[in-house]
DNA sequence: GAAAAATACGAACAATCATTCGCCTTTTCC
DNA sequence: GGAAAAGGCGAATGATTGTTCGTATTTTTC
């Protein structure tokens, strides 16, 4: 596995036709499938190209290198996650342990639905893991958490909410991998969602306390 | 990355000269320490026999594979582990919820003691996660749980109440890893691990009324 | 002390992979 | 319609790595 010089995550250069901006779909959508079908360990340039039926140029001229494949990937399930996430949990028709309740199940779901992928892309980390990218979403979760402990448990003081926060949001990331990885049928995670939320509310309650 | 037959991680054979026990040992020392200086991204058998002041082909007498050097670096860390864990929450002077406090505590900090070394057994997780070896691993870690919360909880049904062995033992390893991953200085560490507790705490006392 | 068993060695082999670059094709723009 | 820009191609390159095997050395056994 050779390394070079490292341009980053960054794209290298932006489609401005149509067919090449079909073109960098294609990669995507199937980098998503090897990941998903070879596991990170075969996940290579070479593979991704053929199977988008793209030459490895072609790949090479809208990513750096491998890692942007990934990166990229993860980006957007980001992404998608951070917007289903902050849309339930800053819903001010339910009440805090409901909007968690709702939280933790629908992203034990889609964590589920994704899983053999989501497992690839937690194995492919450690290429990606460290980029400012990485970093500036890890804030953006942090901070929106923390939104939702203010309103949650307005009394408690800035300090402990703010590790009360960091908490909540490593169980539901850490916790959402692992059924995602354990559980077998959909019920097994709801079975789980369900206790982890009841978690998290016994929590909740004992910090308002 | 050559990917041939796999022999297992099974040890390849028995040393049976004081040489040659001292060499196993020297192999596993400087893995530790290539693990955690290079990475598991850079974590190749050469370099870890040469650290070892070792020749490669010696290495593979006692290693079937660098997966089964790997594993055995994990399968040490999980042996002390969960001699820890099994010592704490089987000790009856305390009660339930304080086993659970001093257990959090004392694993979050030896996991941030060896933070480097862990994330790195942790990266090179794809390698040794499916063997057999390990699934026993985490077979005996459910069942100490499990008989923990029969004292912690013996009111609640069986199937409920392996729900929630499973859950606090994915907590415990999860969030365990993200803090040793993000936690900066031990007082950081401790402040999690007291949060940790109150949240299971919590939910012990939720699952017993 | 000599044959046998155990150990140790490390150059060589066989893969695999990330990435480049010279060349050709298609699209855009005037 | 033709020049220029953008896109596309894929064999070749340069590295790295896991593992083997023939040979040399040390220890044990009798």
């Amino acid at each position: 596995m050779p390394t070079r010089a490292r341009p980053s995550v960054a794209s290298r250069k932006q489609p401005k036709q149509a067919r090449s901006t079909q073109l960098v779909a294609d990669i995507l959508t199937a980098a998503a499938q090897v990941l998903a079908r070879d596991g990170a360990h075969r996940f290579t340039t070479t593979r991704v190209a053929e199977k988008a039926g793209v030459s490895v140029g072609s790949l090479y001229q809208y990513f750096p290198n491998k890692e942007a494949v990934l990166f990229r990937l993860q980006h957007d399930e980001w992404t998608a996650t951070a917007a289903l996430l902050d849309r339930i949990l800053s819903d001010a028709a339910l009440a805090p342990c409901d909007r968690l309740r709702k939280a933790v199940r629908e992203f034990f779901r889609t964590e589920w639905e994704e899983a053999r992928m989501r497992r690839a892309l937690g194995d492919a980390a450690p290429y990606y893991r460290d980029t400012p990218e990485a970093t500036r979403h890890r804030q953006a979760g942090r901070r929106a958490l923390q939104a939702f402990m203010r309103q949650a448990v307005p009394s408690l003081g800035g300090a402990r909410r703010a590790v009360a926060a960091d908490l909540i949001g490593m169980t539901l990331g850490a916790v959402g991998k692992s059924v995602s990885e354990t559980a077998a049928s959909p019920a097994q995670v709801d079975r789980y969602a369900r206790a982890a939320a009841d978690m998290l509310c016994a929590y909740l309650q004992r910090l308002s306390a």
